[in-house]
RNA sequence: GGGCCCGUGGUCUAGCCUGGUAUGACGUCCGCUUGACGUGCGGAAGAUCGUGCGUUCAAUUCGCGCCGGGCCCA
């Protein structure tokens, strides 16, 4: 922990991650998601983030001018119900609800900007950008009113969820579902043109029936088959409407019949639009019957009994049935808890539809990384039937800049130069309306969708409308890069390639890295409202966000990734099984309970003992270091030894594959390949290969040793840097800083390849590891400790290899421990008489091995 | 309600597009070791590749249905 902290404060004060304008150099720019501001970051963020990070880190060290500000999405609904919450202000006190909010935002984003740094992130925090800014709503109300004066921005009527208790609009996050039982009332409808015929619909909603549109019957519904296209006449109403058949409707729930009304429900909406049936709305904003009700003046309720009499009295009431059923309820206001109905109010829209074709154009020229979640984008646009409904009825947010008649409906457009401005208390440019001279004109109160703010984020982060040079460099002929996860595939990803499309022209991406989601224990994707979250700071301590950015990495593109632990007994360390867990956690207080159980996060355990290898390797060569005096890294081949070569043969080799697996953003692959060449190869064998010489005698064959061994372990340093930049500053530091004059392993290069390996000693130094494999498995069946010594070995083999191995058998021997090392023609082997401890033949070596006591 | 994605040993993952019973890692177990290594080395066990049907000489890999999980929109 200590250590991070240093390198954190390091890479601040020494302005390492600074952003530098370099004209020379192609720009590649990261459009950071901008996360909400919810306070703190989960491990889905972490996931997210540390992927973005080793992006940056790794195109710096492949030679661009990376560019990656990080965003704030500032706006939205938890905002608004956090400050009613923990303030106390209503929404009713506008400014200083405002006020409030912003505050909120900006001590959230405070931890979360510390949460990034205790992640190694490395963005330049200078060009961060909020949503609520000035700055940034200009932006978002110019692209507004330039998506007016193209035609695209319009406003009209939609239903939406309303509580006529509160009489406001309320988001989809504001209201739940509650069973309640109610009735289920059958009523008979008279068919038209058969005398004495009904068709008998179940509702739970009788006094609708003033707002029916039409009635629909499941085609495969044998029962009606007769009624294909047949009309009712709709009691009370006195009203004729058509029988659609519709596959959607449910046989099973009452009589099959449905009656479509103006608004029952979210079917009802969709099939209003669908079938092109009239609207007809009953109830007004505060929830009475209005002017197209006979029952005028009375409250929903009200109406619903007087009907029920009514139509009772007119014989054509069946029956009624007690039913259960969930209704949507307005469950944000605790106090409300009112019945949800769909009113139609005005919503301002941004056509789309006519925009799918470039939109999936756009798609189709970036790469995607897995490519399968293209698919995704483009299935959504080309199935698109509705427009974006961009209005939302709520306060912080940025407002929508324009005003309307309030007589004929003309929207009245904002002067750019006065952006951004709030229509609520901004005038308007004009007196009059245009189009009918009224004077009432009124500024839109509702404010935009967060998707309006967010789907500019590389508009913004490039300076459009406010730095021309910087916009050309950073948008038009940068390569853009887009880290997002899948989930807002059809959301942000969507929306910003068909914004940017339309205000400039160009397609904003060049490729984009989707991650999948993290999931919690219980399997769920972690977020906050489903309380599954683990924070970053529950694991930091513990294991450092090294170990945490490796659990990352194994995280596979475009896939779902759990973050999983179990409950563990802190005292006899047995795990314990979700259900006791829940049981103890009912019985015990929190205080106890965290004291008797904790949490085991198998995931890092594995991340973090590799961190504790690499630690080790570190140390074995530092305390050589010590010992022995090399004054710099320069490698000479006549330095250089069979098994050196064949060990920068093998890292070359791994070398091309994990470039192949970066360029990809394949880290998991990426990670496996290094960590297995670090760990077995590197640690288990040549280290070990080479160890003896560390101690010897002759200064130069320990000099040359160190050397070949420290260069070696610098690239596999420098490759691990991206994904583990503590450890690996660390490491650099104390060892090759004196060697290397950089203030930091975090300005190198991606490393090149060894050159000069000449290839017949490689495989010369591959034939010696072999051998010593062999020998160490023999020792081990024999069950001899490895340091202790073996009297004699004798190896049978042709005559070709004895030359081979007479080069190589030092390394062999002083390895292994052999005090006599033979190399004999296998033709000879009759000359043996005495008896071997143990015999193994290699054929595909073309070995005969011989242990003796 | 609609659309899309996913389902491989206890866990994560490769392979599937270009069909021939499966890759690697973590974890587990056994043996040895413990002077870079809160360990290391060597070895072993463990998957009828969600399920049913179909195409095929042959399916984890292709097609359809179902089940389960997820995501977004409504």
């Amino acid at each position: 922990m200590d250590i991070q902290k240093k390198w954190s404060r390091f890479w601040q004060e020494s302005k390492l991650y600074n952003f530098d304008f370099d004209p020379k150099l192609k720009l590649f720019s990261i459009d950071t998601p901008p996360p909400f501001v919810s306070g703190s970051l989960h491990m889905g963020h972490i996931l997210n983030h540390s992927w973005i990070d080793f992006v940056a880190r790794y195109h710096r060290m492949k030679g661009d001018n990376v560019y990656f500000p990080q965003g704030f999405d500032c706006h939205g609904l938890p905002v608004e119900l956090a400050v009613a919450k923990y303030y106390g202000v209503s929404k009713d006190n506008r400014e200083e609800f405002l006020a409030k909010c912003v505050e909120w935002v900006n001590d959230n984003i405070d931890n979360m900007t510390k949460q990034l740094d205790e992640l190694g992130y490395s963005t330049d925090w200078r060009y961060t950008y909020r949503t609520m800014s000035d700055e940034y709503k200009r932006k978002v109300q110019i692209s507004l009113l330039e998506f007016y004066e193209k035609g695209l921005l319009y406003r009209e009527k939609f239903p939406t969820h309303f509580c006529v208790n509160c009489e406001t609009s309320v988001a989809k996050a504001e209201v739940g579902y509650n069973d309640e039982i109610g009735n289920l009332w059958y009523i008979k409808l008279p068919i038209v043109e058969r005398e004495d015929k009904y068709l008998t619909i179940a509702t739970t909603r009788p006094e609708y029936m003033e707002a029916c549109v039409s009635v629909l019957i499941n085609p495969n519904d044998d029962r009606y088959y007769d009624l294909s296209a047949a009309e009712v006449k709709l009691p009370i109403a006195n009203r004729i409407v058509r029988v659609y058949m519709d596959d959607r409707v449910d046989m099973n729930f009452g009589t099959g019949v449905v009656y479509v009304c103006t608004y029952g429900d979210e079917m009802d909406i969709k099939w209003k639009l669908e079938y092109n049936l009239d609207e007809i709305q009953i109830f007004t904003e505060n929830g009475h019957m209005n002017n197209n009700s006979v029952y005028k003046g009375l409250t929903i309720m009200e109406a619903r009994e007087k009907i029920v009499d009514d139509l009772d009295s007119m014989g054509l009431l069946e029956k009624i049935e007690e039913y259960e059923h969930s209704i949507i309820i307005h469950t944000e206001r605790s106090s409300c808890r009112t019945p949800i109905e769909y009113l139609p109010v005005y919503q301002w829209f941004i056509n789309v539809k006519d925009s799918t074709q470039e939109i999936i154009e756009s798609a189709n020229s970036m790469k995607w990384y897995p490519e399968k979640h293209k698919q995704r984008l483009i299935d959504w646009a080309e199935g698109l039937d509705w427009n974006w409904v961009i209005s939302r009825q709520r306060v912080f947010g940025t407002p929508i800049p324009f005003w309307y008649c309030q007589e004929c409906n003309e929207i009245i457009p904002p002067k750019r130069e006065d952006l951004p401005l709030d229509p609520v208390i901004f005038p308007p440019p004009v007196k009059n309306c245009p189009r009918c001279g009224s004077t009432s004109i009124i500024g839109e109160k509702d404010v935009c969708d967060c998707w309006i703010d967010s789907s500019i984020s590389p508009l913004a982060m490039a300076k459009w409308l406010e730095n021309d040079e910087f916009f050309k460099k950073a948008y038009l002929t940068a390569e853009v890069h887009r880290p997002q996860g899948y989930e807002i595939i059809r959301t942000w990803m969507f929306y910003t390639l068909f914004r940017c499309k339309i205000l400039t022209g160009k397609s904003p991406f060049s490729e984009a890295m989707i991650n999948g989601m993290v999931a919690g224990p219980d399997g769920r994707h972690m977020s906050k409202s489903y309380g599954n979250v683990v924070s970053p700071d529950e694991v930091m301590p513990e294991f450092g966000a090294d170990a945490v950015r490796h659990w990352a990495a194994m995280g596979s593109l475009g896939d779902d990734y759990p973050f999983e632990f179990t409950w563990i007994n802190t005292h006899t360390k047995q795990p314990i099984s979700k259900k006791d867990i829940e049981i103890e956690k009912e019985k015990l207080s929190p205080d106890k309970f965290f004291k008797k159980y904790s949490r085991n996060f198998e995931q890092l355990t594995g991340a973090s003992r590799f961190i504790t290898k690499m630690w080790n390797a570190y140390r074995f060569l530092y305390l050589n270091q010590k010992n022995i005096e090399i004054s710099n890294l320069n490698l000479k081949s006549e330095e250089l030894t069979e098994i050196d070569y064949y060990y920068f043969s093998e890292f070359n080799r791994v070398l091309d594959e994990i470039t192949v697996y970066n360029n990809e953003y394949n880290w998991h692959e990426a990670l496996m390949s290094l960590r297995s060449f670090f760990w077995n190869d590197l640690c288990d064998n040549y280290i070990e290969a080479i160890k003896y010489k560390f101690y010897s005698e002759n200064q130069r064959i320990r000099q040359n040793a160190l050397k070949s061994a420290l260069s070696l372990f610098y690239k596999i340093l420098i490759t691990f840097a991206f994904m583990m930049p503590f450890i690996t500053e660390e490491i650099y530091s104390i060892i090759y800083s004196e060697y290397i004059q950089l203030e930091s392993i975090h300005q190198e290069q991606w490393p090149l390849p060894f050159d000069n390996i000449p290839n017949e000693l490689a495989i010369r130094g591959k034939l010696a590891i072999e051998i010593i494999k062999i020998l160490r498995n023999c020792k081990s069946k024999l069950q001899i400790p490895l340091n202790q010594e073996i009297s004699r070995v004798v190896v049978l083999t042709s005559k070709d290899l004895i030359s081979q191995i007479e080069k190589i058998k030092n390394d062999i021997f002083n390895t292994i421990r052999i005090k006599n090392f033979e190399v004999i023609d296998k033709e000879k082997e009759k000359e043996l008489i005495e008896k071997p401890m143990l015999k193994e033949y290699y054929e595909e070596l073309d070995l005969v091995i011989s242990i003796f006591d």
